[in-house]
DNA sequence: ATAAATATTTACCGTACAGGATTATGGAGA
DNA sequence: TCTCCATAATCCTGTACGGTAAATATTTAT
């Protein structure tokens, strides 16, 4: 286990909302999808998936998670091994 | 291709914010951490892990992706191999 | 290249609710 | 009992998000 200078321990990098918004952004257009379609079948307005894609902190959990279904984006949570904590 | 009796086609699950209430709960209590400790080393209240666990939908995306990151569950986005889309 | 058609972004308003702090309640265990 | 943990209720500030319209940017056609 190795202490890094910032105080952290070496564990892998948190997934940050900017990541999600630069993935689901690149997602929809290999789909050919606009904004509006993604909306529109997600169940949200435009304005989510605009704040979404430009990796806004605060957006609703749910909603995130029904986009990334629609756009065939797997999200998988993996535990760690019985051991490692914060 | 298969479609489903409830209309979808044969894709993954989405992940529910009730999936991952349960694993940070688990995951909580298998590092033998309080949410108190929890909500503390996540910069959070009390009040979001409590909901967080009980699967509330409204949660903020990067609060929520903090408490995975603290819990040491690693989050895995997998894009669709190139095709498939809503 | 230029124009036309689309797509994206931003700003504003209004409603509704998130989440922090605090307090109270209840349950499990020493 | 006393203590720790979890949950729930209340107050309050800030803001998410939908809708809309206007401003840009990007793509497509001629």
């Amino acid at each position: 286990m190795i202490i890094l200078p910032n105080g952290n321990e070496n564990m892998k990098r948190p997934c940050t909302t900017q990541q999600i918004g630069v993935l689901v952004r690149t997602t929809r257009k290999s789909q050919r999808m606009t904004q509006q379609d993604l909306a529109l079948v997600s169940g949200t307005g435009i304005r989510f998936i605009v704040d979404l894609e430009k990796g806004k902190a605060t957006c609703e959990l749910a909603k995130v998670l029904t986009v990334l279904h629609m756009l065939a984006i797997e999200v998988q949570l993996i535990p760690p091994k019985t051991g490692d904590a914060s």
